[in-house]
DNA sequence: GCTTGACCTTCCAGTGACGGGAAGGCCTAT
DNA sequence: ATAGGCCTTCCCGTCACTGGAAGGTCAAGC
């Protein structure tokens, strides 16, 4: 399989391939020419990657995950620590972005939105001075 | 004012602060020394900036709401345009967290977290295959 | 055999919004 | 004179890619 072969089925971009190649998540193989000789165990190894990858796992998580993957003795007390950080985090980040979303939905509200100048917004923004 | 006490009044690191006038975001003036001599206007734009930049708006989001605070002849539609696609943005983000914490918490709620090797999260994770 | 076009390759630069750290100047107090 | 705490600029690193340039390869059609 060619990487564009690869990228069809696995949905990711042949850039992000290449870049998964570079910082050593996957290590396929070459052919004679040069082009990357993808196996099913790559391909398998990009799917786990952008499944992993679209539940907001960083790359290093992934990376960590995949050792894990290919571990037969590994714990999955292991395996629950590092889904359990990330949960954290993105609760973190849900609640932040809620708190903003509030107050914005609030100021949103109670802007006239019309051609006068006069601006709960900007008078909110401004009153820290 | 030296870049210090702004940095301490506006509660913004002063590497940040530099970064602000790199960007144009403000323009402080100059000391004889090179050192940058602080108005209370700059703190004032300053403070505009951390605020906006505490709700989520990017960097040329606060560059446009800027332009609108110093402009008495802006039109309040204007500025809830921006605060509405901005808000649109935060919605958007937080559904999509919102649909990884479930399918993670999920999976975290149903891996045992034990010495063996079997994990839902893993299994999850490699099904694309 | 030649051209065309779709592949593939590497390498370099840019993204957003800073942060770290080096090398060096300035200012105040002792 | 020296110490230390400011300040300056400059450059590199972050994260996970993305875009684009310059060039090699391959299969099809004429």
């Amino acid at each position: 399989m060619n990487i564009g072969d690869v990228a069809t089925r696995s949905g990711l971009p042949a850039k992000t391939i290449r870049y998964y190649e570079e910082i050593g998540l996957i290590k396929p193989a070459r052919d004679a020419n040069g082009y990357r000789a993808f196996a099913e165990a790559d391909l398998h190894r990009l799917a786990f990657l952008a499944r992993a990858r679209a539940l907001g796992f960083t790359i290093e998580d992934c990376r960590t995950l995949l050792d894990l993957y290919n571990d037969p003795d590994r714990a999955s007390a292991d395996v629950k620590h590092v889904a359990e950080e990330h949960l954290a985090r993105i609760d973190d980040k849900i609640a932040q972005l809620r708190g903003m979303r509030d107050t914005l939905a609030d100021l949103v509200q109670a802007c006239h939105g019309d051609a006068r100048p006069d601006c709960p917004i900007l008078k909110d923004l401004g009153a820290g001075a």
